[in-house]
DNA sequence: TCAATATACTGAAACGTTACAGATTGCCAA
DNA sequence: TTGGCAATCTGTAACGTTTCAGTATATTGA
C-alpha cells in the first residue's frame, strides 16, 4: 500500500496536482507533520516548517478546497443573495467588484445566488444554510423586520445586510445615510426657493424607505415646505409607470416645483415625464438624485447630485462577513456611509 | 462500529443534515445501494429505486457537495471570469442574471472570478484551471488570439466565450453581430442624408472591434458615404476623455454629421461632446448606438437606438458551457445575435 | 542512573461520496 | 440435482484534509 503510494507519486510529480502526500514524499516528513507545518502549528520544528512551506511554493501547493471542506466544513465561499429583478443595476456590478477587492488575497471565493420576484426571499437562504453551502452571506435589500437576517441569526451563520433592519438585533450591516440624503436634498431645494416638494420613494417595505422617507418629513417641516404626494410610484417601478405618473402629477394645478430621487434611472423616468408635461428642468422644476455612477450629469446638466458608493458598500459587507467569520463581534462591524454634499453641474456651487 | 453509526444516526436524525449513511439506515439499505438508487442506475430494482427516491425526498436529502467534489472532481460549479474595471455595468448584471436563469434548476452554482486591469488576464483562467475550481468557464472581452482560450482547449476544460476568436480552433461561443450592427447603423445614417460619418469603436484588441470596424467600412462604401476618423477614443475610455475628443472633433472644419456607437455609456459622453461643441443632436448630427438597458430613449429622444441583450448572452453562455460539459460538441455550441431594428423614438418610423 | 517531561514527529480515523469487486438469491437449462 | 447466469444488493477503498491519540527521542531534575 505504501509501496504503490510512493510510485504514484514519483510517477505523476509532474503532471498531477500536488496533495499533502506528494509534500511529505517529498520532504520525508508525515502527511500529519506537513499539514501542520503548513499552518504555523506550535509543535512543528521551525527548521522543518521553513522546508515545507518553501517545498511547498516551490511546487505551488494548493490545498485542495473538497478535502478541506468535507474535513471541516469550512466552505470558503461568501454567497452574494440578489434578486433577479429588483436590484439596481449598477448595484450588482458595483458591490461585486467592492467584495471581490476584499476577498481577493483571502482563499475566499464569491458565490451569486439569485432568487426571482416569485420566490420567496427566504428560500435562498434556506437552501444556503441547510446544505451549508457558505461560511457568510451577503443580502441586500433589507427590511426592517427581515426574515432572512433573523433566520441566519437563529442558525448562527454570519452575514452582512445591505441596509438595516429594526428587529432590536445585533448583526453586521452596511447603509447609506438615506436620512440625511433626503434631508441634506430638501434643504438644497429650499434654499434655491423651491417649496412644494415631491419625494420619489425607495422600494415600499425596505428599510431605507422609511430612512428616507422620514428624513424627507424632518426636513420638510424645518424649512417649512410641503410635500405634494407622489406615492403611487416608488423606483421599483418600470420607467414607463414613472413617466407616466410624473406626467399626470405635473399637469394638475397643485404640483411640485422640487423632487428628491432615490435612484438614478428613476430620474430618467421623472425627467422625461416632467417634460411630457411641458415643463422645463431647473425653471419649472427641480431635481435633486442619488447616483452610483457618474453618469447624470450627462443626462441633464441641472440635475443636482449626490452620490452613493455601492463599490464601497461591497467592500464593507465583505469586511463585516469576514470580519464575522473570524470572530468579531457583529456589533462591532456595521458601517453607515455619510452622504456628500450635494453637486451641480451648470452652475456655481454656493 | 456499525453500532456506532446507528446510534449516531439515531440521535441525530432530527438534527444534523442527512447523509447516504442516513438514508441507509431508514431504508435498512447499504450505503452503496442507496448512492445508485438515487442516480437511477440500472442495477438496483425498480422498487427499491423509489423507496429509497422517496425517502430522500420526505427527509429533504441533498448530496454533500464536497464529498461528490473530492470523490469525483466534479465541482459544480461555473466560473464567470470578470474584468474589474473595463466591464460594461450592465452588461455584469445582466449577464448573472442570464447565466442564473439557466443553471437555476441544475445543481450548479455560479462563482465570480474577478481580475483587474493591472492583471494577466490569463491569471484567473490559470488558477481555475490549475486548483480545478469549476467544471466551466465563461470569460469575456474575447480577443481573435485570445491565450485564454488557448488554454482552456489545450487543457480540456470546457468554456465558452462571449465573442469570437479567430484562431482557427473550435470552441462555444455567443456573439452579437456586431458587423450587421454597423452596416444596419450607417445605411441608417446614410438614409437621413448624413454622409460623413464617424465610429466610436469597441476597444482596441477585442474581436468584436474588427467586425464593427469592418462592418462599418463595408457599409460606407455600399452607400457611398466616407469616414472621419475618430480613433483617439474608444467605449473603454473615461466618459470625460471621450466628452473632450468629441467636443474637439466637431469643432474641426471637417466633421462628421453622423456618429455609430458602440456603448450606451460612450454615447452620453458623445452627446455631452456634441452639445458643447454647440451642436445639436438630431440636426447637426445622428448617432445609433448600442444599448443593453432601455433607457437612451429619454436621455435624448432623437438617438437611434440598436439593443443588444446581454441577458441573453448569459443564458446562451451557460447553456454552451453546460452542452460541451454533458458531452456535446463544441462546435455545435455557438450562437449568433441578430441586430433589431435601428430604433427611432421621436419620429415615425419609417 | 532513572523517571519525568518537553519536543518533534507520526499513523489511523473520519468527513460523504462513488467505483470496484464481490456476495447472495432465485431461476433455468442440462 | 447441479452449474450457470441474471438480478440485486453490499463492503471496502479511495479522493485530500484535519484531528486524535499516540510514539520516539532528547532533555531535565533529583
Amino acid at each position: 500500500m505504501d509501496r504503490r503510494n510512493t510510485e504514484k507519486n514519483e510517477e505523476a510529480s509532474a503532471q498531477e496536482r500536488p496533495t499533502l502526500k506528494t509534500l511529505a514524499f517529498m520532504t520525508g516528513l508525515g502527511v500529519t507533520t506537513v499539514s501542520r507545518a503548513l499552518k504555523d502549528a506550535p509543535e512543528i520544528g521551525a527548521e522543518t516548517r521553513r522546508r515545507v512551506q518553501l517545498v511547498a511554493k516551490q511546487i505551488g501547493y494548493r490545498p485542495n478546497r473538497a478535502g478541506v471542506r468535507l474535513r471541516t466544513g469550512k466552505t470558503n465561499v461568501i454567497s452574494l443573495v440578489l434578486n433577479t429583478e429588483q436590484e439596481i443595476m449598477s448595484f450588482v456590478s458595483d458591490i461585486i467588484y467592492g467584495v471581490s477587492e476584499v476577498i481577493a488575497d483571502t482563499p475566499y471565493h464569491l458565490i451569486v445566488t439569485p432568487y426571482s420576484r416569485s420566490q420567496d426571499p427566504l428560500d435562498p437562504i434556506r437552501y444556503l444554510v441547510e446544505t451549508g453551502s457558505a461560511d457568510g452571506v451577503i443580502i441586500s435589500r433589507t427590511q426592517p423586520n427581515d426574515p432572512r437576517a433573523r433566520y441566519m441569526l437563529e442558525r448562527g451563520i454570519p452575514f452582512a445586510t445591505h441596509g438595516r433592519t429594526e428587529m432590536g438585533l445585533v448583526h453586521p450591516y452596511h447603509d447609506f445615510d438615506n436620512h440625511a440624503f433626503a434631508v441634506e436634498a430638501v434643504r438644497r431645494l429650499a434654499s434655491m426657493g423651491r417649496r412644494k416638494l415631491a419625494l420619489l420613494t425607495p422600494p415600499v417595505g425596505l428599510t431605507y424607505y422609511g430612512h428616507t422617507v422620514n428624513g424627507f418629513a424632518d426636513a420638510l417641516s424645518e424649512v417649512g415646505a410641503s410635500e405634494i404626494p407622489f406615492s403611487t410610484v416608488s423606483i421599483d417601478h418600470s420607467i414607463e409607470q414613472i413617466r407616466t405618473r410624473t406626467a399626470q402629477l405635473m399637469r394638475r394645478d397643485i404640483r411640485p416645483d422640487g423632487f428628491v430621487s432615490s435612484a438614478a434611472a428613476a430620474t430618467l423616468a421623472l425627467v422625461a415625464g416632467i417634460e411630457d408635461a411641458g415643463l422645463k428642468l431647473g425653471r419649472d422644476v427641480d431635481i435633486v438624485s442619488k447616483q452610483s455612477s457618474d453618469l447624470l450629469h450627462l443626462f441633464r446638466p441641472e440635475l443636482l447630485i449626490v452620490n452613493e458608493n455601492f463599490r464601497l458598500a461591497g467592500s464593507e459587507l465583505a469586511r463585516s462577513v469576514l470580519g464575522w467569520i473570524s470572530g468579531a463581534a457583529p456589533g462591532s462591524l456595521q458601517s453607515l456611509s455619510v452622504p456628500g454634499e450635494v453637486l451641480a453641474y451648470n452652475r456655481t456651487p454656493d
